[in-house]
DNA sequence: CTTGACTCTAGACCATAGTCTAGGGTTTAG
DNA sequence: CTAAACCCTAGACTATGGTCTAGAGTCAAG
């Protein structure tokens, strides 16, 4: 369906049909999220047209939020059959992660909204409404120390 | 209201006081977000009870998700009366800031939660929607590559 | 045959916000 | 007086995801 499949691209090829650097594509390697490539005789790399998809696999993951750790397990799985469930706990996990930061810049952001409306942004800092919160936080709770 | 305000306070009672460790505090120093302190005759940071309110106020401003780049700016404008535009502007500026990354992290977690309600979570990989959108995509954008 | 474009490696470097280490000196309680 | 607890410095190290460098080898076009 994208090139005949024995195709042999160079990195340089492959990194640009994925939309990735070069460096990226050595990266992934080091990082186990591409298998160790075939090489020339002269020791250039050697890749199949199936590794833009793997790669392209990685882009969409990335920018669903995983991490290139996450992305290696899926990528595991995907390679070994490993079971959906496991895929499916994986996204459980980043979905609770994303609400988590959801919360957490929401909470910021309705505390800046209303520290940005309460300032007049006329005259010098005396009485800032948001250097006042920040400083003497009558109204700003501390964060918790993290334990 | 705090304690005589000729209170000399070495670095890890100052550290303490204000909820973070002694290595922040040097940080920090470093970092130009805290004046050099006063020595003792023995090199002992000295510190006065206001230096607690600063760190707290690093807490805060970091809990709202300044930068401590950007906290120096603001701590700056405090110390030397900027203006209240000033402030303003970089409020605006972390509002809009956290304004996309909100949208960001909604995308994302839409995205992730009709996934993950599409997968039976029963059975080996194959035909794992969440494996398939990731792999073929015709469904899932590739991001846009940032130029 | 030469030039330019491409590739190779190991390892350094970027930002962020600390955290920790080694190898010393100081202070304080018993 | 001694030992514990504290403090000092410079610099290395953590995690994340790359990005860049130097110095060398290779490939394709003219």
């Amino acid at each position: 369906m994208n090139a005949p499949e024995d195709t042999s691209l160079t990195i340089g090829r492959v990194a640009k049909l994925a939309g990735v650097g070069i460096d990226t594509v050595r990266f992934y390697e080091r990082r186990g999220l591409l298998p160790e490539a075939r090489r020339s005789a002269a020791g250039y790399r050697q890749y199949a047209a199936g590794t833009i998809d793997r790669l392209q696999f990685i882009r969409r993951a990335k920018a669903l939020g995983f991490s290139l750790e996450e992305i290696g397990t899926l990528l595991d799985l995907q390679d070994n059959g490993g079971s959906k469930s496991a895929v499916k706990a994986i996204t459980a996990r980043k979905l609770a992660q994303i609400d988590a930061k959801l919360a957490d810049l929401s909470r910021m952001r309705s505390v800046l909204h209303n520290l940005h409306q309460d300032c007049s942004g006329a005259g010098n800092v005396c009485g800032c409404p948001i250097i006042d919160a920040l400083a003497h936080a009558d109204d700003l709770p501390l964060p918790e120390l993290d334990t």
